[in-house]
DNA sequence: GATGTTGCTTTGAACGATCCAGCCATGATG
DNA sequence: CATCATGGCTGGATCGTTCAAAGCAACATC
């Protein structure tokens, strides 16, 4: 507080006095240690490690026109349950990122608009370097005109329907819920019914092939219900799905899952020991309640992305703009309190 | 991508030679528009606009040694339910600074000493001008450290045991508490329980201190259980507080509260049109539930937060560094799928 | 002895903005 | 007429760093 102006900040000019050496070789012996005799290296440093100094982030990125700053949207917490995944995103994106030497920077806008208008001035103001999005659709115009601006844009997810644009990663859903859905019939059950989200809803439907895909030849396609997200909604859609004559049930979120159980504790159904009911996210819920859940490689997805922003931002090329990881299916048995 | 050197990004002194003005009267037109002469103005605005000019954040940030942007540690999801809040307040924090011109940058680390340090280091680099905590308890170093270093810095959540120091806006979860508390007394009961948090932990002992304020005078200090937080533990306790004569539950967290609806319908309990346990956060689920919460107004604390440490960076003298505020009662019938 | 070559270091020139002191008309005041 | 205040604008200096080019020994090569 007051010692703000006790001693001024050192910087390159001032350590390079004080050690007699001109400020280049100040620099270099931060960034190019290297070139530097290791008598001179040793002293430079000695004063660095006496002043604390800390090179000048904003002296650097004025001259390097680099920020070191990834701009990322914060969309609105929808449900406490599947937020948790975003949470776990970000988490990890400033974790990766940070282990690259990038730090993000947070966005709060109203609409996609909003969105790509702000990262385009953040980026011309020389604030952030490039962009991370999240929640793509079909039609999404977020990474078309981020492109159109100059704006190095990396996506969390597709872009539906123009998969073969854009630089982007994404967790192959489908595979997800089929390998969920074999894993059922894998236990003989041959009624497996689908909990999933009202369309349009890209992923959804990528969720609800997987379920297809997994069920081919057992006649199920009766047992599907698509649905906002939710708990009550879940226990609502499995309950008519149950009455159906489902046995066994896939679900697009752990949200719908969760209600699901619920529904097969009321009606008291007969089950194995453990309630044929699979979720989507692993959520920390889910892992709470012991449900089996698909779980999305987030922290791999994040990694992925930081990866191929940065060597687009060294202008390399990328081997692949394109990645799709596969989920995992977590099974447990629901040792859970309400077993 | 390969618009990039099309044409030299504008700077003010090209606009100052494209208008025939000098560069610190387009600088005036955008920081100081009233000393510039209304004609000149237009000018200079009608080059700006048809350049697309944004004025460079990091040359600006050069000369004013002020980055806008303030350094926030995300912590690790512990929990899907509770986490929730810790989003809600990310986003308004984020968007309560986008309202003053401060962009939020997130910082993950390992423990407390290297959130200091990294904090510092960003701050001696003019990365960030500030910082924002969260997760205070007593005997918490980082406050004292950070002013040590000159970091101006705020909290949400008060250096317990040391109250009178720091800068920082806190929320009265015993005014919360004792309130839900007060609610159920005047619905009848008398046999109130309390299921909290295992001690040490400052902010569960504060919860737990408004429910003794609350059922004061009707002996119920037997009914009060303290563990670690999540639904099984919430539907052990109150099974366990219910055994123990409880007819009412008010809880430390919307986890334990939703564990604690469970175990009341597990054991059919008869209670009136809605079961009397609160929770506390007022989270997605406790809505979807139908659980009457005690809510924190997490926006009024951003709000605060961001309006404290623009002030402080200002020069400005702080009226009040120490700012409680009041939680809200929010009512509920559970009128959820479970009922 | 002239010419490279190598290893280490220095110097000038940006990068893009704001601070600050000063300049120049104009008009008011004594 | 001299003096001073004022509104509007300008230009030098500065913030801290890195890039590009050049300087300068010492040593090897022809």
């Amino acid at each position: 507080m007051t010692f703000d102006q006790r001693t001024p900040k050192p910087t390159l000019v001032s350590l390079a006095r004080q050690v007699g050496v001109s400020r280049q070789t100040v620099s270099n012996v931060i960034n190019n240690p290297e070139v530097v005799k290791p008598g001179t290296r040793e002293k430079v440093l000695a004063a660095i490690r006496a002043s604390g100094y800390r090179p000048s982030a904003i002296g650097r990125a004025l001259r390097t026109r680099r920020s070191m700053n990834l701009g990322h949207r914060l969309f609105p917490v929808a449900d406490g349950i599947n937020g948790a995944i975003m949470d776990r995103f970000l988490h990890s994106l400033s974790e990766e990122a940070q282990g690259r030497g990038f730090r993000v920077n947070l966005l709060t806008v109203e609409d996609d608009l909003h969105e790509v208008e702000t990262l385009t001035d953040l980026h011309q103001g020389l604030s952030i370097d490039g962009a991370v999005l999240t929640h793509t659709y079909a039609g999404d115009p977020r990474p078309d005109r981020l492109e159109a601006s100059g704006v190095p844009t990396v996506a969390w997810g597709r872009p539906w329907g123009k998969e073969d644009t854009g630089t982007w990663v994404d967790v192959d859903g489908g595979a997800g819920t089929e390998e969920a859905t074999l894993h059922l019939r894998s236990l003989g059950h041959t009624r497996i019914g689908f909990l999933g989200w009202q369309r349009p809803n890209n992923v959804g439907e990528d969720r609800c092939n997987g379920w297809l895909r997994g069920v081919a030849g057992l006649g199920c396609e009766d047992l599907l219900i698509e649905s906002t997200d939710g708990l009550y909604e879940g226990a609502q859609g499995a309950k008519e799905l149950l009455a159906r004559g489902a046995t066994a049930l896939v679900c697009a979120s752990d949200s719908l899952g969760l209600g699901a159980l619920t529904a097969y504790r009321q009606q008291a159904i007969p089950t194995g020991p453990s309630i044929p009911v699979i979720g989507f996210d692993d959520t920390p819920v889910a892992r709470a309640a012991g449900m089996s859940s698909v779980a999305q490689p987030v922290e791999a997805c994040s990694r992925q992305l930081v990866s191929m922003i940065t060597t687009q931002l060294q202008g390399m090329p990328l081997e692949n703009s394109h990645v799709i990881l596969k989920p995992t299916l977590v099974l447990r048995n629901l040792q859970s309190f309400a077993r």
